[in-house]
RNA sequence: GCGCCCUUAGCUCAGUUGGAUAGAGCAUCGGUUUUCUAAACCGAGGGUCAGAGGUUCGAAUCCUCUAGGGCGCGCCA
């Protein structure tokens, strides 16, 4: 229910029909037509570039031709009630009041779907990953709505998701980690001090942990670390999981599936994506240079495991095993893809910060290698997170307590503030939070703005003691949509193509910045009976025109449907 | 040194596969409430789209170069 694509391929039909007429040869002429709305200004309802896409082809001058297209076309399609030549050459087009009923009709029709295109694409996103050793903070939180909302968007334009999250449970931070837990046990059962260690982990959460096995397992044998890792490994990772489940759940996400980095490594199967890779001579035995700009003193000079990765764009071939001969987490990362491919997605999706955006390269390189190019990658990094708290900003660091979790987050902050704040700049650009700002119940905070537009709608249908579903048919006699109605109608009928870009081009931020264009004329609208009485939607207890009330039932369908993809709340009365 | 991202109004940012007079919010100034929710609305001022070339009917958008800012560079994860 894509009007501007409705309208594009009726266009291109009625034209090519005429082809002779226009000295056309194929339909590939017509490659970059489009159908799109005029700017603000015009009070017409469609818009297209075809005179002047035609007047580079057939070497005539763009008004000349749109002339003779306008002709074609009201004879042709009996949609339109005029036609307009501006600029240097525009169509302008306006629809028949019976066109824009059949419009409304099915818009009111399609509810739930309106604005879906069935995809029908098989989606995997893998998003959040953080090591799990310990709970979440703030600069997780971009990255986890972006996937989450991102999920949603792709499932309402009728595709299938996993929501994936790989866990690092492997590797020298998860031992740093477990050792830290390990001493906080001795600490508690044997009042020795917690030693001053550069790689251990201070966190308070750590002593909770500590506690919990504790109390599980009172008779514990601490005497051995390395005796007891292994359950220890698995009762510390059980517990920092559920912490970061804990989080992810109060922000309303939910993975499909946890896939664990240990598991990869235990059933071997570095070993037979590497064997895979190697009969390609995408991985090979060789050396690598030291990395340039950086303090290389360190540096080994030995023969190891390497993936090809410059053959696939990457910057650089990549180690695949360390000095010692075991895997890399690069190389882990890539079985984990290589069981991604297996799984036969159509598009695999990973979400990183931007401190990982130097990765994206060599994993994309991987996923093309494993899949013989059949499978692309899409890497989408959201930039940083900026707090800010009463206008001034405040820095995040590592070490200890220093950094805001998303528990104190939304102790402070509501969770639907947060969703649609996170989500209200493009990821590539850096993104100021302020916690202040989110608290203001005003104009400044769009999350309340757009959910003030839903519940005024409600508050409308209360007054009038209507359902909201109410129907309401429409008619040619009472159809008279005045110039702030069209405004608001022309409004609607883009929010598949919003949903169609966002969905394409995987940008979420698309859907809240429209909810909000849309409210802000729906305001402007309600304002209107403050200056001009004949602009109220209610005289008398009785419906003024049935045709304003309509249009607020296809708004509220509107912020049904995009506040379900934001995963925010949508009041019926604040 | 190299890679990714960014540079649009005083500030924070949108800008639909290249389209018409480049748009919002905040801030500033001035107005609107006997009324369906003022959590709102209306008006005013504010621009060399970082700079320079190129591509073309047409560039904020595409290409090249330059300058500035952020993130990163592993045989860590």
């Amino acid at each position: 229910m894509n009007l501007f694509k409705i309208y594009l391929n009726k266009i291109k039909k009625q034209i090519l029909k005429h082809k002779n007429t226009l000295n056309l040869k194929s339909e590939k002429d017509l490659e970059n037509v489009i159908v799109e709305n005029p700017p603000a200004n015009f009070d017409f309802d469609l818009s297209s570039n075809i005179a002047m896409v035609l007047a580079k082809i057939v070497k005539d001058n763009p008004k000349n031709i749109a002339e003779k297209i306008k002709n074609i076309l009201s004879k042709e399609i009996r949609d339109f009630s005029d036609i307009h030549i501006a600029g240097p050459g525009f169509l302008n087009f306006r629809l028949s009041e019976k066109t824009w009923i059949k419009i409304i009709n099915n818009i009111y029709k399609s509810k739930k779907n309106f604005g879906s295109t069935k995809k029908n694409k098989k989606y995997n996103i893998e998003f959040v990953s953080a090591n799990p050793t310990g709970p979440l903070h703030v600069g997780h939180c971009r990255g986890a709505i972006f996937g989450d909302v991102l999920s949603n968007l792709l499932k309402f334009d009728g595709n299938k998701v996993t929501k994936e999250y790989y866990i690092n449970d492997y590797g020298n931070q998860i031992e740093h980690f477990v050792r830290s837990v390990f001493f906080r046990l001795r600490e508690i059962k044997f009042k020795e001090n917690y030693p001053d260690m550069k790689n251990l982990y201070p966190g308070k959460y750590v002593i909770d942990i500590a506690n919990k096995i504790l109390k599980k397992t009172p008779k514990i044998n601490l005497n051995d670390f390395k005796k007891i890792y292994k359950t220890l490994k698995n009762e510390s990772l059980k517990h920092s999981m559920n912490l970061i489940k804990n989080d992810l759940k109060q922000l309303g996400i939910k993975h499909d599936r946890f896939f664990s980095e240990t598991k990869i490594v235990n059933n071997n199967l570095v070993y037979k994506t590497v064997n895979k890779l190697k009969k390609n001579k995408f991985i090979e035995e060789g050396f690598l240079d030291p990395p340039k700009g950086e303090d290389s003193s360190g540096w080994k000079k030995t023969k190891r495991l390497i993936f090809k990765s410059t053959l696939f764009g990457d910057d650089t071939d990549r180690a695949l095993q360390k000095n010692d001969g075991s895997w890399t987490y690069f190389a882990n990362d890539m079985a984990y893809h290589s069981d991604k491919v297996s799984r036969n997605y159509d598009y695999l999706i990973n979400i990183l910060g931007a401190d990982h955006a130097g990765y994206t390269k060599r994993i994309s390189a991987a996923v093309s290698a494993l899949s013989k190019n059949e499978i692309t990658l899409i890497c989408k990094v959201c930039q940083l997170v900026k707090l800010f708290k009463k206008g001034s900003p405040f820095k995040m660091s590592k070490r200890e307590g220093d950094f805001v979790s998303v528990n104190q987050l939304l102790n402070e902050v509501d969770k639907n503030s947060v969703r649609f704040m996170m989500l209200n700049r493009s990821n590539d650009v850096e993104l100021d939070f302020d916690f202040d700002k989110v608290l203001e119940k005003s104009k400044d905070n769009p999350v309340f703005y757009v959910q003030y537009c839903y519940a005024r709608i409600n508050s409308l249908f209360r007054s009038l003691k209507m359902n909201l579903n109410y129907k309401i048919n429409l008619n040619l006699k009472g159809f008279k949509p005045n110039i702030y109605e069209y405004q608001l109608l022309r409004k609607i009928v883009e929010w598949p193509k919003i949903v169609d870009v966002a969905s394409n081009k995987f940008e979420p931020h698309k859907i809240p910045f429209y909810l909000y264009d849309l409210s802000t004329i729906f305001h402007a609208y309600w304002s209107k009976g403050n200056e001009d009485p004949k602009f109220k939607f209610i005289i008398n207890g009785k419906i003024n025109k049935i045709i304003s009330l309509k249009i607020f039932q296809l708004i509220s369908i509107i912020l049904e449907n995009g506040m379900f993809i934001l995963g925010v709340s949508l009041p019926k009365k604040m």
